[in-house]
RNA sequence: GGUUCCGUAGCUCAGUUGGAUAGAGCAACAGCCUUCUAAGCUGUGGGUCGCAGGUUCGAAUCCUGCCGGAAUCGCCA
C-alpha cells in the first residue's frame, strides 16, 4: 500500500538472487535534493557483510533492478557509498492515483485497539489559560492521530470539581459578591469565580501581613489565617454534604461549566464523557484494601497504607492515610480500575497531563502493574512541557497567565487586521468574514503551540504576536485557499489519471511527499507526537507552492498537463486537509 | 544528593531506528506581481550541533564524564 514496501520488497529481492543473503529490515530514504534519483539505499552495512566494496555492490544491485523490474526502476548513480535510484513516473502515477480522502487512514479493524483519551481536567476555581490551551490542542490532536491507525478512542475529561480551591471562591462570592451572577454581571461564568478566587488570595495574604505584624512567625501564620480556616470549614460541610453549601457549590460550578463549554466550543474540541472528582474521589479505597491483603501494600507503624517501590526505583508511596482518607493517587488507582470496568474491551489509558506529574504516573502505572491489571503496561503518560512567559512561569494567583480566552480574540483580531489590509475578500458577508477570521486566528494559536515537540517547554512571549507568515498555520490554509481557487475556476471534477506524462521535478517531489504520508501518521502515533504531522504538512504545503510558483497551471498549454496539474492540486489540498483536521485545525476555502 | 527531560544560526524550531555539503521560519539584505491569491517564490549573509573523551568506514544522533537550564523525589492536587 505504501510506496516504500514494494520497492523494499523487489530490494530484497536483489539480495536474495545476487547474493543469497536475506536482507531484513532495509531502510530506504528518500534521496537528498542536490543528488540525482527519488530513493537512495546506503550500502556500507552490505557491503561489510557481503565482502563487496560498496561502488561494486551498487552497480550490482542497481543492474538487477533496472533489468528485472524495468516498468519500475528508471535509472541508477552510485556515488560513493550511496545508490540513488530513479523509479519510472508511470510507476509514480499509479501509487499516486491510490490517494483518496482516507489516504493513510485505516478504518477501525480487528488490530486497532479501544483507547481511553484523558485531558483537559481543569480546576473549577478558575478560566483555562495557554497551559489548558497547550493541552487541549494536544489532548484532541493526539486522539485524532490514533484514530488513523484503526484504533478507537474516547475522549475524557475529568474535572476537579472538589476541594479547597473551589471553597475559597465560593467563600470570597459569599463574603463580597454581594450575589453577583454571569449575568447580572456580564462576565463570563468561569471569570468570574477566576475573580473571587483571586480577591480571596488578596486578603489571605493581607491577613498573613497582619499576623506577621504581630510578632507571628510564617509558619503559625499560615496555619491561623482566619479566612483559611474558614475554607477549611467550608470544605468540611462540603464533605458531610450541608445542603446550602452544596447548592451553593453546584450552582457555582455550572457558571464555571457554561464558561468552559464556550471555551472548548471556540477552539473547536470535545469530550465524548465527562468525569467528576467528586464522584470519583472516594474510588480506589477498595483496592488498596485488597491489595493489603494480597500483600502487594502494607500498613505502616502510623497506620497508613504503602506500597514500596523502592525495588523499582521510586519511592515508598502512601495510598492511604492513618485515618483511612484517600490521597490524589488513591482516586487515580479507582478511577483507573472503574474505567477498565465500565469499558471491557479498554486496553489503554492515555494521560494528558503536564510534565510536571511525571513520577506521579510512573508510580500509577505500577501499582496497576502490581495489582495484576494486563493493561498497565499499555497506559501511557502524554506529558508536556510548561508554557512559559518571559517572566517565567504562568500563576493564576498572581495575575501572570494569559487567558485562553483573551488570547484567542487577540488571534481573531489579528486574523482580521491583516486579512482587512490585505483586501481580497471584501465581498464576503460579515458572517463569513467572522468564521473566517476565527478560523485562521484559532488555527495560527494552535500551529504555533502544536509544531513544537510535546515534551519540549514553550516561551510565550505576549510583546510578540505570534506569526501568521512563514513556518504558521496561515501559510499552510493559503495553500489550501488558493489551490480552491483554481479548483473553482476550472470546474474542476477530479477524473483520474489515465493519460502517461512526464513529470517534473517538482511534481515528483510532492507525489514521493504524499505516497509518505501514510508512514507519517503511524510515526506520530507511535511516538504520541503531533508535531511530526503538524512539520509534515508544512512541509508539503512548502513543495506545492514551489510547484505553483514556477509552473503554470490553467494557463498551462497542454491539456493533459493542465489537467494533470489541477488533479495534484486537488489531492495535496486533500491530504492537507486531513492533516489539518489531525491537528484541529479548520481551512478556509478563501483568504 | 537521586531520577527524568532539555541544550542545534541573533530569535523560534525541524532533523536523533548512526549516513552524503546539518535544514526551515522570523529578523537583515537583494530580486520577483499588466500572468492561476505576493499570508507567496528565488537568492545572500548567518553554525566549534553546550564541552571533553569513546565506539564506528562514518556521530547532531549511540556510550561515559562534565557544564548549563527545567521538572520531580509531599499523608498538595
Amino acid at each position: 500500500m505504501f510506496a516504500h514496501s514494494d520497492l523494499i520488497e523487489h530490494l530484497s529481492h536483489a539480495f536474495q538472487d545476487l547474493f543469497h543473503y536475506p536482507a531484513h529490515h532495509i531502510s530506504l530514504q528518500f534521496t537528498k535534493r542536490e543528488f540525482n534519483g527519488d530513493y537512495t539505499l546506503t550500502l556500507f552495512q552490505y557491503s561489510k557483510i557481503l565482502h563487496q566494496n560498496p561502488e561494486e555492490l551498487g552497480h550490482n544491485i542497481g543492474k538487477y533492478l533496472i533489468q528485472t523490474y524495468p516498468q519500475i526502476f528508471a535509472s541508477y548513480e552510485v556515488i560513493k557509498g550511496f545508490l540513488n535510484i530513479t523509479v519510472a513516473d508511470h510507476y509514480l502515477l499509479s501509487k499516486y492515483n491510490n490517494i483518496d480522502e482516507n489516504w493513510g487512514i485505516l478504518s477501525p479493524n480487528t488490530s486497532g485497539k479501544l483507547i481511553l483519551l484523558e485531558y483537559s481536567s481543569p480546576n473549577t476555581n478558575k478560566p483555562l489559560h495557554l497551559g489548558h490551551i497547550r493541552n487541549n490542542a494536544l489532548g484532541w490532536s493526539m486522539a485524532e492521530i490514533l484514530k488513523t491507525q484503526g484504533h478507537q478512542l474516547i475522549k475524557v475529561n475529568l474535572i476537579n470539581d472538589r476541594g479547597i480551591h473551589i471553597c475559597k471562591s465560593m467563600l470570597a462570592w459569599l463574603k463580597w459578591g454581594n450575589n453577583e451572577t454571569p449575568e447580572s454581571s456580564g462576565i463570563k461564568g468561569d471569570h468570574l469565580i477566576g475573580k473571587y478566587y483571586v480577591l480571596f488570595d488578596k486578603e489571605y495574604k493581607k491577613q498573613i501581613e497582619k499576623l506577621l505584624q504581630k510578632g507571628l512567625n510564617k509558619e503559625d501564620a499560615e496555619k491561623q489565617v482566619p479566612i483559611m480556616q474558614e475554607a477549611q470549614d467550608m470544605l468540611r460541610d462540603w464533605e458531610i454534604g450541608k445542603p446550602e453549601i452544596i447548592e451553593l457549590w453546584k450552582k457555582m460550578n455550572n457558571w464555571v461549566y457554561a464558561g468552559f463549554d464556550t471555551t472548548y466550543k471556540r477552539m473547536g474540541i470535545g469530550f465524548d464523557k465527562i468525569y467528576y472528582e467528586s464522584q470519583t474521589y472516594l474510588l480506589g479505597k477498595e483496592v488498596i484494601t485488597k491489595g493489603l491483603e494480597k500483600n502487594i501494600f502494607f500498613k505502616a507503624s502510623d497506620n497508613s497504607i504503602r506500597i514500596d517501590l523502592t525495588q523499582d526505583g521510586l519511592d515508598e508511596k502512601v495510598l492511604l492515610r492513618a485515618d483511612g482518607t484517600s490521597v490524589y493517587i488513591t482516586q487515580d488507582i479507582g478511577t483507573a480500575i472503574q474505567r477498565f470496568t465500565e469499558f471491557s474491551k479498554l486496553s489503554q489509558l492515555i494521560y494528558v497531563v503536564g510534565n510536571e506529574q511525571e513520577y506521579h504516573f510512573k508510580v500509577l502505572f505500577k501499582i496497576l502493574e502490581k495489582l495484576a491489571y494486563p493493561q498497565a503496561k499499555e497506559c501511557h503518560h502524554l506529558s508536556y512541557g510548561m508554557v512559559e512567559l518571559p517572566t517565567g512561569k504562568m500563576k493564576s494567583r498572581e495575575g501572570t497567565v494569559v487567558d485562553a480566552d483573551d488570547l484567542m480574540d487577540e488571534m481573531y483580531l489579528t486574523a482580521k487586521q491583516i486579512t482587512e489590509e490585505l483586501g481580497k475578500v471584501n465581498e464576503l458577508s460579515d458572517e463569513e468574514k467572522k468564521c473566517l477570521f476565527e478560523i485562521i486566528g484559532i488555527g495560527a494559536l494552535k500551529y504555533f503551540i502544536l509544531k513544537v515537540d510535546p515534551k519540549k517547554k514553550i516561551l510565550f512571549n505576549p510583546q510578540e504576536s505570534i506569526d501568521f507568515e512563514g513556518h504558521t498555520a496561515p501559510f499552510i490554509q493559503y495553500v489550501y485557499a488558493r489551490i480552491q481557487s483554481l479548483l473553482k475556476k476550472a470546474n474542476f471534477t477530479h477524473p483520474s489519471i489515465s493519460t502517461p506524462i512526464t513529470l517534473q521535478k517538482e511534481e515528483r517531489e510532492i507525489i514521493k511527499h504524499l505516497l509518505h504520508i501514510p508512514d507519517v501518521y503511524a510515526e506520530a502515533a507511535q511516538q504520541y507526537n503531533p508535531a511530526i504531522v503538524a512539520n509534515n504538512v508544512y512541509d508539503l504545503a512548502k513543495k506545492y507552492n514551489r510547484l505553483y510558483q514556477e509552473y503554470p497551471v490553467l494557463k498551462e498549454p497542454n491539456e493533459n498537463i493542465k489537467n494533470f496539474r489541477l488533479h495534484l492540486s486537488y489531492t495535496t489540498a486533500l491530504v492537507i486537509k486531513q492533516m489539518l483536521q489531525k491537528l484541529g485545525i479548520d481551512l478556509p476555502s478563501r483568504m
